[in-house]
DNA sequence: CGCGGGTTTGATGATGCTCAAGCCCGGTGG
DNA sequence: CCACCGGGCTTGAGCATCATCAAACCCGCG
């Protein structure tokens, strides 16, 4: 259950056998069905999810009701609304399985106490929210200075994963462009691409 | 020198009278005239800057040479290409200064270093960055599911001080529209606000 | 007084959205 | 086993938003 996880933080700091035994004490196993909720618009974020196995989304709905795809999180990234995990004001973002998933959840007061235990954790926790910094600021000025084209090429280029395993319409979500905008793309890029 | 810096980190954890000392051992002071270059395209962005003073700004050029802004810091924020800074690459970033300004700079060593001697302070960039990636990841939902009249008004709401000092073009190129665009959007939330 | 950067205004055009219909395909029930 | 249903993808036509280009304007500064 625990093997992702504990991977996933040796790559940044190295934790010794108790360590690894104390962190496990702070998490909660949970599986989720594809379609199952994590979290819904106007709930508290109580917990940050781990992923294990399985495929997640967070997105938006405008006042049309739309959404709007946020993050996708595969095996070995972690979900939630940070800003309603932190602050406990009402999550304005939703939170699902795209395939069936399984997930280890950790609460506020969970986070606080195990970086007090393990310092270390610090560190990772401080690595990995500057890595999502860069990834998202990246993304930010892609959709600022480039065409939809271009960026759609720089997640095909950078993100084979999800492309695999996500329906188009969602990736059209992430891309923030509508589904038969993308489907214009790729049949211009095919095209292109066979002359 | 030290005052903003110093400030800002005790709203996050306390130092103490040494801690403070052996802290300011880390950081170059620099001053940057306005229009003055602190990154350019191409270069290895060797220092991370806290501003203790002034208004800086970070932006890409595409390839019809327009600007866009990714990121404004005016006192007691910080600015850098984290990516370059981190893995050493070319910086894709330009970074300058929009008023005279006061910097206070670490470069890779320093920063690793000074976590390793105050601990602490690994808590204070965990939670600077993390209130950074919110931040960023409303801006970008936003740019994907809000129009840029409204993103206008989310920016004028929140914040107030970067629009009274930065010249209305670069808040344009921040929003990501054109502008002339921007021009139309105030004009016409004047007209709506009269009538 | 005149120059120049920044902003405004207008006309035109491109990019991407909306709405509507058709298509493809996999799943389900008869 | 096949027919039907439904979701997702595609295609087309018209439209909205925003970009571009060009000109005028405004105003602070040398």
């Amino acid at each position: 259950m625990f093997e992702v996880l504990l991977k996933n933080i040796q790559v940044k700091v190295s934790l010794d056998e108790s360590e690894q035994e104390l962190l496990k004490t702070y998490f909660i196993p949970k599986k989720l069905r594809k379609k199952q909720y994590f979290l819904q618009e106007g709930e508290t974020c109580q917990y940050t999810a781990f992923v294990e196995k399985g495929l997640m989304r967070s997105y938006t709905l405008d006042e049309k009701g739309h959404e709007h795809v946020i993050q996708f999180a595969l095996e070995g990234w972690w979900i939630a609304d940070l800003y309603s995990f932190l602050t406990g004001e009402h999550s304005s973002y939703t939170i699902d399985a795209i395939e069936d998933s399984e997930l280890l959840l950790i609460d506020t007061t969970s986070y606080e106490n195990m970086m007090q235990a393990i310092p270390k954790m610090e560190r990772y926790f401080r690595l990995l929210t500057q890595n999502s910094l860069i990834a998202t600021q990246r993304r930010l000025s892609g959709k600022i200075a480039l065409s939809a084209e271009e960026n759609y090429r720089r997640l095909v280029a950078g993100n084979t994963g999800i492309m695999q395993r996500v329906p188009q319409h969602m990736i059209a979500s992430f891309l923030g462009i509508a589904p038969e905008t993308l489907s214009r793309i790729r049949k211009q890029m095919a095209s292109v691409k066979r002359s």
